[in-house]
DNA sequence: TAGTGGTCTAGACCACTGC
DNA sequence: CAGTGGTCTAGACCACTAA
């Protein structure tokens, strides 16, 4: 521990911790010795390790259980692809959700929280372009990979393409919920996706398992009909941390 | 102060602060009150407001000055867009990254840091299947709007295809570049890109104005030719609650 | 110089886990 | 119960900024 130097001790603390897990000393799973055990061999106060944890949890390459201790995160980076070029999603029934989760061998599962009508957030209400009472229909899913939780999805459509909360029953994932409204002459023929990184609210961490220190990815997918309208947003919530998203296209010459 | 409270009296004060920000009773631009004062107002210890405040930096909400006070964040939300569907990047000699900029009405500026041959780190030689020992050409370069740091952008082509230096110079962007590459035979077809969080190592903390606890995101472009090899890996750095990324695609029947 | 934020300590107490 | 992490304080000292 240098004690002259620029960098705060809790700074090399951490920074010595994250150079002792990425050089595999403390493997993931396992636990970073005590907070006390950790002062003790630092010379330095618990407060100040307690910090420089602080800054690992940040970085999410540990999750820290109370009265249990400091774990070396299991790095579960998730890949998320939008395939975007010809070799399109395939229509089949499951979703593009339990695609990627069986493309990276783990078993998907998804819990229907909610199905709804509501007045949409402002933001959702201004997209559809809909008046301060106007309602859409809500889909709101927990979505897991071997029982861990890994993603917040939250639909919306207006009432006026949806017809009645019939649509979303029984729960078939955005597919099926598109081919639904293309029977309703509503087909979606384009897409955005726009990617924030924000910190969670405390419902989102904790159904997430991460601090609320840690960001999350919030994307917002709009789905558009060939006349141009919207017909429907949904809004993912992803551990930031722990995804990479892919967008692959091929440039028209 | 809720002193019973499950909520920790740190968190309550950022809780505090945060929605007295989001009324407007702290406009962008000015500064919160002394971490002194603050303390005196709530009753609670200067450490404990240093860490409230700790929280709203890493939500990015204040950006502190160390010596001057905390500032309110003039949130510069950037958007940064891929289209992908058909009305497709214009040909024009300035790239994508000025196009965006001005579309926001701000003044981009780039600085050409660095044009070299480096042997690249293993990702990208991987990416590209180069041997331990092949080199690439790298252009490094900072961008800026209004003189503010916005990103750093670091390209990686094989030599095999730039051929020498010249091919970076004077600085075109990534459109001179890959006519340059067309002329060579290896006209980019198809791009792929792969957005992750993670935290910044302090020189990317220090460039883009941000303390070390704000995420960023590493967006990693790569530029594939009509034979299906990698023939331009690009690594975006941005701090990432300052940008909104966005894509735009077609749904190929 | 006075005022700002940043760090650190010693010691305390609390909440949670697991035996 | 002992061991874990989480919070808080009082007080101190440092580094930086601005006049």
């Amino acid at each position: 521990m240098n004690l002259e130097s620029p960098r705060s001790r809790y700074q090399q603390v951490a920074d010595d911790l994250r150079d002792a897990i990425k050089r595999g000393d403390h493997p993931p799973g396992s636990t970073l010795p005590s907070q006390p055990e950790l002062a003790r061999r630092y010379g330095l106060n618990q407060t100040s390790i307690n910090r420089a944890i602080a800054v690992l949890r940040a970085e999410g390459l540990v999750r820290v259980e109370h009265g249990r201790g400091a774990y070396v995160q299991e790095i579960p980076t998730v890949k998320r692809v939008r395939r975007i070029d010809k070799e399109h999603r395939p229509h089949t029934g499951s979703s593009a959700y339990a695609e990627e989760m069986r493309k990276s061998g783990l078993t998907p599962r998804t819990e229907l929280v909610r199905v709804d009508t509501v007045i949409p957030p402002a933001e959702i209400a201004e997209l559809f372009g809909l008046g301060e009472t106007e309602r859409t229909l809500i889909r709101h899913r927990h979505m897991f990979a071997e029982d861990v939780p890994l993603q917040i999805a939250t639909s919306y459509i207006p009432m006026s393409y949806a017809g009645s909360t019939d649509l979303a029953l029984p729960d078939t994932g955005p597919t099926g919920i598109y081919s639904r409204l293309a029977e309703r002459g509503h087909e979606p023929v384009r897409f955005t996706e726009e990617i924030e990184v924000r910190a969670p609210d405390p419902a989102e961490a904790r159904f997430l398992r991460i601090s609320e220190g840690q960001p999350v990815f919030e994307v917002l997918r709009v789905a558009i009909d060939a006349q141009d309208r919207p017909v429907e947003a949904c809004v993912n919530i992803l551990a930031a941390l722990q995804w990479r998203l892919s967008y692959s296209w091929r440039q028209e010459p």
